[in-house]
DNA sequence: GAGATAATCGTACGGTCATATGGTTTCGCG
DNA sequence: CGCGAAACCATATGACCGTACGATTATCTC
């Protein structure tokens, strides 16, 4: 047998080549040859372990959203085991898609690069829909969870209020982002969003929590 | 003198050519070739109008934000005339943010092809802020306005409540355009977002209108 | 240690794009 | 009329990009 190599490292460190890129000056800029120079490859190299730009493009993105929910997965398991509040949890947890520091900015921008492509590439579409509908999914699942442990009212609309709280932090992301200096009856704009944020939780989660339910952060059950 | 030309006119069958370029196909699709085909020019005259694409597709996103702002300001004064309450005022105005037809559509992702351009694009950015901060400076408008007949408590922090309500409305524009089908309770996604929007408009226009002051669809002033 | 094969590289090819440039047409006005 | 300037066009230019392809290198196995 031949020469070896790690092929999910090398994968890995092509990803995180274009993810840089990506994130410093846009999709337009990770051409192969930049990434190939970026990794400190060359760009055969790169074809090697991509058969296409567009493969590369889209296994970056995935591994972009995949990093940040396994992220938010870890703060919510670590807010369990600290019998923290669901709200309390919800508020760390969502806030790791706002563009608060330079890593959560670089996902940010590239999450938006791959928005707009999403415009146009089927493919694309497909892993935006699914991220999103995820993280709407553990929203209605916690909202579901503080049902049982009395933190949310029986009758509240867990989908409903899914759809309302994502929605507020996609939004509340793009204008931390546009506008980060801006502030809001003389908060920042960060302390005001995150304001905002609880508000909107506290008016799902009214309650206080009786119990925990440890398995509230499971994956999401298609039934 | 010479030949003459309506120099509006023709700046504006370009930019138009190149907005529904972008919004079947996206910016990628917007080269200077295509942008004249579809216009019915030759690549010359483009050039003759615009020195550069750059300057192209800046006038295009300007238009493109002008026309929905001014499409807005245009449902106010109906709304106004017809002596509606500020808050179903808004209930129609923000949602010609919304991708619900084709008109919409299109210039719902013509924002979004701009907004990713806006990363890397200072000039298109500063667009970008511009107009997030108009709607945001109507929004905060409409709610001041609120206080004075009535409509809101007069306690109300109406820049807290218009980053809320832009954010809110800005998210559900993308789950709309995203995820169309998708049902929230048996409810089309349409029509649980307008029901979204409007739980938060009365979350803040609690009262009734007494009386309606005429000047509450002015243009902001920096005062 | 020899050869087989994966890993890696360098480059060439075909295509596209924004822009530059020079020419042609049209028309207002003296 | 005629001429001059703007409106308009066709093509050349130079750069860049994704991909294809052949050559080279390194290492595992026998």
């Amino acid at each position: 047998m031949p020469r070896t190599a790690d092929h999910d490292l090398r994968r890995a460190q092509i990803a995180d080549a274009a993810h840089r890129l990506i994130a410093h000056a846009g999709l337009d800029a990770a051409t192969m040859a930049a990434v190939a120079r970026e990794a400190g490859f060359s760009v055969g190299l790169v074809q090697h372990y991509f058969q296409s730009k567009d493969e590369l493009l889209l296994f970056v993105y995935r591994r972009t959203t995949e990093g940040q929910l396994e992220r938010i997965m870890k703060l919510v398991a670590e807010g369990e085991a600290a019998q923290r509040t669901i709200a309390a949890i919800m508020l760390t947890g969502l806030q790791e898609l706002w563009p608060l520091d330079d890593r959560r900015r670089a996902e940010y921008r590239i999450g938006r690069a791959f928005h707009a492509r999403s415009l146009d590439s089927p493919t694309v579409a497909a892993v935006a829909k699914e991220t999103a509908a995820m993280v709407r999914a553990q929203i209605a699942r916690a909202v579901n969870n503080g049902k049982h442990c009395g933190e949310v009212e029986p009758d509240t609309d867990a989908d409903r209020a899914a759809v309302r709280l994502s929605a507020l932090v996609e939004g509340l992301a793009d204008q931390l982002y546009r506008e980060p200096e801006q502030t809001v009856n003389a908060h920042p704009l960060p302390t005001a969003a995150a304001d905002l944020l609880q508000e909107s939780l506290t008016g799902v989660f009214t309650g206080e929590c009786h119990h925990h339910d440890p398995d509230w952060t499971d994956p999401v059950k298609t039934d």
